[in-house]
DNA sequence: AATCAAACCTGATAAAAGTCATCTTTTTGT
DNA sequence: ACAAAAAGATGACTTTTATCAGGTTTGATT
């Protein structure tokens, strides 16, 4: 398939507002700005393989690409979808290291590419966007932080619960109560997302509905009833 | 408990050069070190506690320290251990958030604290240093990554026999064969790492000792036979 | 419209792991 | 040295969740 490449100034960006290049001075922005490279993906195309060596930083804008890895009996962990406004690829890039986790496109996108080189000089150059990098990274392992205790104790019923919930705050749509979880997922990604089985994710999900915390509109789903979804989760102990 | 101080200059302190303040300018180096204030904690002792907000970065000098969340139903999950040389709190410092975790002493342990003002001046006037920083924290976050996945699709047993190896990695004693997990873990702590409950640790360590993979030794554990336990951690696909 | 594949769903079953209760051993504090 | 507390161990039982096997529905392609 052939890459289908497109233009937009990083200045003009929908997404700058919520990014990390958000509050680079104009030299800085047409630095990274002159070396991009913009690509368009389909769903399903891969962006990078755990294994191969990171050559520069992606930057979404716009569609959702989902970072996973692969264990030993093929079963996927998803470590984090991403949404416009979003690095992706920069934990490897930062760390000096292999692409731990491969990078497939989930609903069609538009990325760029900055080259390492760019990247890493406007980094160096800058100590305030080199500030705002490390705030976000240490902010994301928090995330992960809480993932991690969240998967050593809680039950598959609690974590679909808190995961819903929290796929609500991140991909819902501005406006109509921002209840539509904005992404179209199958049931075997969002196990993967959970840490569990396609078939009890159908299960719980059918349970979810069936008491009217949830419903199913196309390929997406929309929270009815969040605060019962919280207790679910045994995120209010009632 | 009184607060008992030791004083060790940084330039003399034995664990300088497996730490990230090697590399540092004299300067640099006596700037923490004239600010830093170093003190001895008894097992048991809490360093900082989950709420609380930071106000500097902890240094060990000596001992183990536990680095933990405890859920709704007060079960704890151990998101690490750290040794001499480690930096203790440096995610919510760097987060610029609340400590999401609580420190507890495992081992008497010495551990100096430098306020986050004097940490912050020789991160912004040394870019070096602070990439080094990044390049530790991202490596943190992609063993994080690696953990999730771990607790997402692997058996309790699995995750046992991966940890023993990877204990006997971190914190095994330097010279005869590295194979004694030089850290005096309670069943409890252990399940709290492995993410299960202290019965099924009990039973589990029972296996692997019936089956020569490990012994004890007092509190301590040695690792008997690491290819039989990576086997049992799925790590060699057999 | 027919065909094929993928996604989704359901039921039965088995394995894994948590919980609870009880007992023994070790450690700690006085 | 002794009592009390904590840690470790074991058995019985239950719950959760994975797995397997078989369905149906949906969607894409020709």
């Amino acid at each position: 398939m052939a890459k289908v490449e497109f233009n937009i100034a990083c200045s003009l960006c929908e997404h700058l507002k919520d990014s990390l290049f958000n509050g680079l001075s104009p030299e800085d922005l047409s630095r990274i700005n002159n070396h991009k490279t913009c690509i368009q993906y389909k769903k399903g195309q891969n962006i990078f393989y755990e294994g191969t060596r990171p050559t520069g930083l992606y930057c979404m804008n716009a569609g959702k690409v989902k970072v996973f890895k692969n264990n030993v009996q093929g079963k996927e962990f998803i470590i984090y979808i991403a949404k416009p406004g979003d690095f992706l690829g920069y934990r490897a890039l930062l760390s000096e290291e292999f692409y731990q986790a491969t990078a497939t496109v989930l609903e069609d996108a538009k990325i760029c590419f900055i080259p390492k080189e760019n990247f890493f000089e406007v980094l160096q150059k800058n100590p305030a966007f080199m500030k705002r990098v490390v705030r976000a990274v240490c902010h994301e392992m928090g995330v992960m932080e809480e993932k991690l205790a969240e998967l050593a104790h809680k039950s598959v019923r609690e974590r679909l619960a808190a995961n819903l919930l929290m796929l609500k705050e991140t991909y819902g749509m501005e406006g109509e109560g921002s209840s539509l979880i904005d992404l179209a997922l199958s049931r075997e990604d969002l196990a993967s997302i959970v840490g569990t089985a396609t078939e009890t994710v159908i299960r719980l999900l059918s349970d979810f509905k069936a008491d009217g915390l949830i419903a199913f509109e196309g390929k997406k789903i929309r929270v009815l009833d969040a605060k019962k979804l919280a207790k679910q989760a045994d995120l209010i102990v009632a």
